[in-house]
DNA sequence: TGTACATCAGTGAACGCGCGTTCACTGATGTAC
DNA sequence: TGTACATCAGTGAACGCGCGTTCACTGATGTAC
């Protein structure tokens, strides 16, 4: 039955933050339309008055994720704009790592986007960009010397990669998982130049 | 038919050196057992002579990547032992990246390590301390002060980063993806205490 | 404002397809005598 | 060394299953008059 144009806004929203949700967790090729639609209070069908595809779907949720974890690199929960140490003692927490459904989309799916097509990989791109235009901005604010986008960029690709290992030896090996987290938190500092 | 146990033993390392390749250009979900077997020259059956299901091929394929890779650190094609600063040059180099089917295991599966079950997770945990030793052992030739592991698990980390993610933005932005290797080559000499 | 009806988001059965796995069978290997 | 036969790696058809996608249908919404 139809329904009405606010709840069917609703309706595509709701698809796209649970299909990003479960892409997080399980990957792509590890969740059918079927659950994401269940998931979402609706049937499969009704993906596709939304979207042509389930490709066209998972480029959508990617852009969703990003844009959620870009705004948390830019506010706190409670409206501040955060200072760069904080930033990395909370990308690199324990608790971020563990909470794959809400924690960074870049480090989530990182592997996997170089398989899937372009379009997937400009928008990974932009939100590379966007995350290391934050770290670039707080390293001219703090005064860093050096190449200062350089940096910006190895931190970036420094924490997706902590994230993404820390997470890979989780199961078997937690304190070093947890070590992982530690060690790219200081290095980053030291990139930055932050006092001990 | 039967074959002869030493074309057996053949076929068993065929079937795990080309599921190690493909599992690493496509993920373990992106290939299916028939071609694997096809690709090894055999049928999907004859894996099932080997191998009691895909997902134990899968750790043995992984195992095999992790140790091939392990040996490239500490052995150069022609025999010699690659200094550090070879062996940053050569993993963040441009070719090792677009090589994704000789390239690095663990950063062509780094993000979805997390959702396999707890065998993938201890032998990635393997590869990633056989890896964080090597560099552990050069920093300390190197004479280099501080926390030696924590600088060792810091470069592992952010060296599968970099590859990961320039990897996901290669379609897209190729210079962004050299971007990211050259800054953390740069990053990595740096924690290294290399000389410019 | 009230009525008639076109719209279209959502339903759920059905589609073809490729997946991982099983199994009866084959036939060269390798062993027992 | 020669012969009989058990072994078992490999074959390929068949299995049930869940996948992504399609489509005829439903019925409340929203519009035209």
């Amino acid at each position: 039955m139809k329904v009405s144009k606010e709840k069917a806004a609703q309706n595509r929203a709701a698809l796209v933050e649970t299909a990003a949700r479960l892409f997080r967790e399980r990957g792509i090729d590890g969740v059918g339309v079927a659950e994401i639609g269940k998931a979402a209070g609706l049937t499969h069908g009704a993906l596709y008055a939304h979207f042509p595809s389930k490709e066209a779907l998972a480029a959508e949720a990617l852009t969703h994720g990003l844009q959620v974890s870009h705004a948390r690199l830019t506010r706190t929960f409670d409206g501040r704009t955060p200072g760069l140490s904080e930033l990395f003692d909370s990308y690199l927490s324990e608790e971020k790592r563990d909470d794959i459904a809400n924690g960074c989309a870049m480090a989530a799916s990182a592997s996997e986007i170089g398989r899937q097509d372009e379009t997937i990989s400009a928008r990974y791109s932009e939100g590379f960009e966007q995350m290391t235009a934050v770290f670039e901005k707080h390293l001219r604010a703090h005064k860093v010397k050096g190449d200062v986008r350089e940096k910006a960029v190895a931190i970036s690709s420094a924490m997706i990669g902590a994230i993404a290992a820390s997470r890979a030896v989780l199961k078997a090996q937690p304190e070093l998982a947890n070590e992982i987290l530690r060690a790219t938190r200081r290095a980053v500092g030291d990139i930055a130049g932050e006092k001990a």
